[in-house]
DNA sequence: ATCCGCTTTGTGAAATTACACAAGGCGGAT
DNA sequence: ATCCGCCTTGTGTAATTTCACAAAGCGGAT
């Protein structure tokens, strides 16, 4: 049902727009058309458009592809597959979420994919000229939607450079930090958080791109401003709801998405507290690190932490530690057991530090221990011996415990 | 027995010494004569003399009156009655200290004491005339010993300001302090701590005499250099020996002393770390400050510690606390107490901070509290339920516990 | 007065824990 | 090989702790 009779290639010309190319392609083929930039994000739609399913519907009313169906999607191998092929992939419809049999080809640059082409073909009227014409139309498409990547480029390096200025405090007022959000168009939330995300490898410009893919394509999360750094990646996002914990949960689940898509594995997350004052960018920035440190040096005690306020009694740690380092008083007691554990090979230091963990209950140590009860006894009662430990004194206890837990952060 | 027969006055003539005077009395009286200063030490002693006891001696040898024999003199009411006395005084021998007969007469100036001249007078041979003499002795000296005071003054003015540049960090180097002190004839220890005493009232200018005078009388501690700070006196004491268990006992005796003889009560007496390098005065100062705040908000915890090293884990409230006032951050559980005491009188959290205080011992605990235990285990049980607190938890325990400490510290 | 929730104290049974003692393993020194 | 000090485990008993329940006091509300 094609209406293009004569050889004369109709995408050889400049479209004023991307939506001139979206409506070209539609009144060529006769098929509702959308375009999409690399994130799944909205650029064009064919008006004009005959019928259409719920899945565009969607995505025009929300400006990007709904990310049940970016899931889906995925899932199917389809995103892999248009993605990989130089050619126009059909695709069979998805009844579940509402999705017809379209064509999808992507936009390229070199390697680099700049934004994919839709056609809902319900009725399968696209034969191999249509198919052609669309290979044509993604070629012409290249040129606009680079256009539109080179201005977000530009917009996102003045973002990074806004965000960093925050970050490291160099920004000296409050009100030039908001003029300047506004002149960026960057709508800035009442009340928000640093959050870092540190990976496993140095983020590579091609790392940081799947890991932002998969951010923006996961609208839930409102993320306002971001930059990479090394192996982090730095966010500002938006804690005005304070529903922290499902927060943070989504998060995670969506570092799990970018492993299963891309192998991209992020090993720690973690967020400061929230602040209104964007002049606490810096403290907040500051409490996401000290987690961040918190979660390498003690591992076991921050596994199902991630956020400031769960620190608890950890959030002095630093500034004990730094105390410490001031003046290096070694504990009587503590040194006396080392020594002895380094004569005889004995784990006393280590039973102990079990054991206050353990809330001084024998019977609980001895078990994370593997050993008889009456072997910890027996321990305990050289540790009393060998140390001058008072094991029956508070006082005695958080002392040991804390300094235990420092000697455990800087091992 | 007295040579002198004419009414010329021996005493009416410019001396040339201090030593000229001490040997004309002696040639006079025929007998010893030895004159100190006001605390004490000797200035000068009659040579040629017949005979002389154990005190005489040990008082020449040590360049200064010997500590016990200063105890027994005061425990007499002797001194006291030198001091309040216009005229001589005769001093009945006291044999258990080897004390012979002597006579002795205050030098002063106005209402201050310059000194004291000292006459051995074992045969009863100073008639009127002698007291007399002695008497016009006493003026004569007076001159000699305000020479002898103001250069003190100086010397000390000088050693004040270098110690003030020491404890507040002005001096830019080690050589510099060294060489300073060189300068001052001051003999620096090779290993020193910064000693504080906080009395109970303002130290005024007579305060201050009586407290150096206890302090100079007491050889046995080698204080090398003092100044004194509205309620406080800053010392800087010799910490080579290290045996610093007795030397704070020996203080805090002395303290005692200062209280039985002048009503000057220290109330607080603590000390830093010791160190070596002169440049480290600051850091002392500061932990002898950080243990005097320590005493002041928590005396309980305090009670029997002055050295920084015996704060224990203590050391880091001070920095805890600053932490906490950067971010306040109530603790859920805790706050959730509060709350409940406040609304019922229910003093919950005391009897948590009890309960933690007695290792978790409910017996202990209810001891100290004056309850049944049973009424302490429904407490506890309240507590678990309102607080929402494991008190199986060591984590928890632990951040209860330096969480009622910071309390109690702000209260 | 009466009720009700909160608290304290007392009692006794059940569970847990501490402790003394015995037996044996392990490794280094003689 | 033998001894010895150090460590681990097992057993049984004594002591302690925990817990459920009863009784009753107290203060505020109805």
């Amino acid at each position: 049902m094609n209406v293009h009779l004569d050889p004369f290639d109709p995408f050889d010309r400049d479209f004023e727009s991307i939506e001139a190319i979206a409506d070209t392609i539609s009144q060529i083929l006769q098929c509702p058309v959308t375009i999409e930039d690399s994130n799944h994000r909205l650029l064009a739609y064919s008006t004009h458009a005959p019928d259409t399913d719920p899945v565009r519907i969607a995505t025009i009313i929300g400006r990007r592809v709904p990310e049940h169906v970016i899931s889906m999607l995925w899932r199917e191998g389809i995103i892999e597959q248009i993605m990989g092929s130089q050619v126009p992939v059909i695709i069979e419809p998805i009844d579940s979420i509402g999705l017809n049999r379209r064509i999808a080809v992507a936009i390229r640059h070199h390697q680099d994919i700049l934004g994919y082409i839709w056609v809902m073909d319900e009725h399968q009227g696209i034969d191999e000229q249509g198919l052609d014409d669309l290979n044509k139309a993604s070629h012409a498409a290249r040129g606009k939607l680079l256009q539109v990547q080179t201005q977000r480029r530009r917009r996102e390096e003045q973002s990074f450079e806004f965000f960093w200025g925050m970050l490291t405090g160099s920004m000296d007022s409050e009100h030039r930090i908001v003029d300047r959000a506004h002149q960026l168009g960057i709508t800035l939330p009442k009340s928000y958080r640093i959050m870092i995300i540190e990976f496993d490898t140095l983020l590579n410009e091609k790392l940081y791109e799947q890991v932002l893919y998969t951010i923006h394509t996961a609208q839930r999360h409102r993320k306002v401003l971001h930059v990479r750094q090394e192996q982090r990646l730095l966010v500002l996002i938006d804690a005005t709801d304070e529903d922290m914990d499902g927060h943070i949960a989504a998060w995670m689940l969506l570092m799990e998405r970018m492993q299963q898509r891309f192998g991209v594995k992020p090993i720690h997350l973690t967020s400061g507290l929230s602040y209104s004052l964007y002049m606490d960018v810096v403290k907040s920035y500051q409490e996401a690190i000290t987690v961040m440190n918190m979660k390498k040096h003690l591992p076991e005690e921050m596994r199902h932490l991630h956020r400031y306020e769960e620190l608890g009694w950890y959030r002095f740690l630093p500034t004990m530690m730094q105390e410490r380092r001031a003046r290096p008083m070694k504990h009587l007691s503590l040194s006396k057991l080392k020594e002895y554990d380094k004569e005889h090979q004995s784990g006393l230091v280590s039973t102990l530090s079990i054991f206050l963990q353990a809330d001084c209950n024998v019977k609980r140590a001895a078990e994370m221990l593997h050993i008889h009860s009456n072997t910890l006894m027996y321990r305990l009662k050289r540790i009393t011996d060998i140390g001058g430990i008072d094991l029956n004194d508070m006082e005695q206890k958080i002392s040991l415990y804390l300094e235990l837990k420092m000697d455990q952060w800087q091992s």
